[in-house]
DNA sequence: GTCTATAGGTGGATAGAC
DNA sequence: GTCTATCCACCTATAGAC
C-alpha cells in the first residue's frame, strides 16, 4: 500500500510523535502544527485517531520487516543480533522509542484494532529471532530459541526506555553487551557438552 | 511522611491507574468515579496533577525499598534476585506495569519534578542490584556487576511490557529464567578460570 | 475537607464552502 | 484535498459556599 506524499507526511510525524510522547500524547493539532496541513484536513486522510494509528504500524512493520530481510544476509548469528540491536540504539539516539514498544505500554487505553497489530509485530520478531538462533550453531532446543528471542526482545525494549530517562546511553549498550556476551557462552557449552 | 485515608485512597487509585494506563491516560474524573468524592476535592489533597504523581512514587518508592530490605534476609543471590524478579511478577499479574517504568515511557511528557524522582528511583534500583552481586560469589568486576544489574531491570521492565499486550505470562517468566541460567553460568566459568 | 459551579483550554471529529 | 467554523466531551484547575 503507497501513500501520497501529504499521507507519508502526516505518517511521518504522527510516527515521531508517537514514538516519542505515547498514543495519548499526542493530537491532531501537533502534527497540524509541523506538518503544514489544517487538523480537519487530516482527518481526510485518516477519519479517526486510530486509523492513524494503524497506518503508522502497518508502514513501520513494513519497513522494519524490509531490514530484518537485509539483516539476513549477514552470515554470523552474532552479527544478526547486533544489527537487530542496532535498529534500537537508532531510535534511542534521537530520544524516541521503538514505536511498538511505546504503543505496547499504552496498551490498556488502545482501540482493539491497534493492540492487535502490535502483537502481531512481537509475534514475527521473536520469531524471526527464533529463526536466527536455529541457524546458528547453539543446537538449542526449540523452546529454548524462543525464550532466548524475547529474552532479546525484553532487553532492548526495556533498554531504551531506561536509557532515555537516565538520558545514559551505556544503560542500553553495556546491558546488550552483557547478554551477548553470556550467550556467547552457550557456545562454549554446547561444545564442551557435546565433545 | 503519612498520609490521612482519604488521601492514601486517592494515592491507591491514582497509582493503580498510572501502572494501567499512563501519566495521560488518567484523570481526576477517573479517580473521582472510583473514590468516594468530587473531583475539585482531589485537588484540595493535590493541587496538581504532577504533585499527585510525585506523592504517587514517593509513596511507592518508600514501599519498593522495603521490600528491597526484606529481600536482604535471604542469604543466596540468586533467591534475593528471584525475589525482586517477583515483584514485577505481581504487578504483571494484575495486569499493570511497574509504575516507574510506566512512567519512564512516559518520560516526554511528564513535567520535569516527575522525572527526577522516576531517575532516583531506577539508580537506587541499579545500586542495589549491584551491591546484591558483589555479596555474591560471582566475584565480578564493578564494570559488569553494574552492567548486569542493567541487565536484570531492562530485561523486566521490558518483560511486563510485552507480556502484558501478548497476554502470555511466560514471555515474561520463561526469558527471566533463561537469563538467570546464563547468569548461573557466569559461576561455572569463574570457578574454571580460578581453578 | 468536601461540595457545586465554572473558567479556560484542548481533545477528536463533522459540516459545508471552495 | 484543503480550508474555516463549529460541536461537544473532556481536561486541569480555581472560586466560594457550607
Amino acid at each position: 500500500m503507497k501513500h501520497s506524499d501529504k499521507k507519508n507526511e502526516i505518517l511521518d510525524c504522527a510516527q515521531a510523535l508517537i514514538q516519542k510522547r505515547g498514543y495519548n500524547g499526542f493530537s491532531y493539532a501537533d502534527i497540524s502544527s509541523v506538518v503544514n496541513i489544517r487538523k480537519a484536513s487530516i482527518h481526510h486522510h485518516f477519519p479517526t485517531k486510530a486509523e492513524l494509528a494503524v497506518a503508522v504500524i502497518e508502514r513501520y512493520r513494513d519497513a522494519f520487516n524490509a531490514c530484518l530481510l537485509t539483516i539476513n544476509a549477514q552470515h554470523d548469528w552474532i552479527n544478526k543480533i547486533d544489527q537487530y540491536a542496532q535498529l534500537y540504539k537508532q531510535v534511542l539516539q534521537e530520544d524516541k522509542l521503538c514505536l511498538c514498544g511505546m504503543l505496547a505500554s499504552d496498551a490498556d487505553t488502545l482501540p482493539d484494532e491497534v493492540t492487535t497489530v502490535i502483537r502481531d509485530f512481537f509475534i514475527e520478531n521473536a520469531d524471526w529471532l527464533s529463526e536466527i538462533l536455529t541457524a546458528s550453531h547453539l543446537n538449542l532446543p526449540h523452546e529454548r530459541r524462543t525464550n532466548i528471542a524475547w529474552q532479546i526482545i525484553n532487553l532492548l525494549q526495556g533498554g531504551v526506555i531506561m536509557a532515555r530517562i537516565l538520558q545514559n546511553m551505556s544503560v542500553f549498550t553495556s546491558s546488550y553487551e552483557e547478554m551477548m556476551r553470556q550467550l556467547k557462552q552457550l557456545s562454549c557449552h554446547s561444545i564442551i557438552q557435546t565433545s
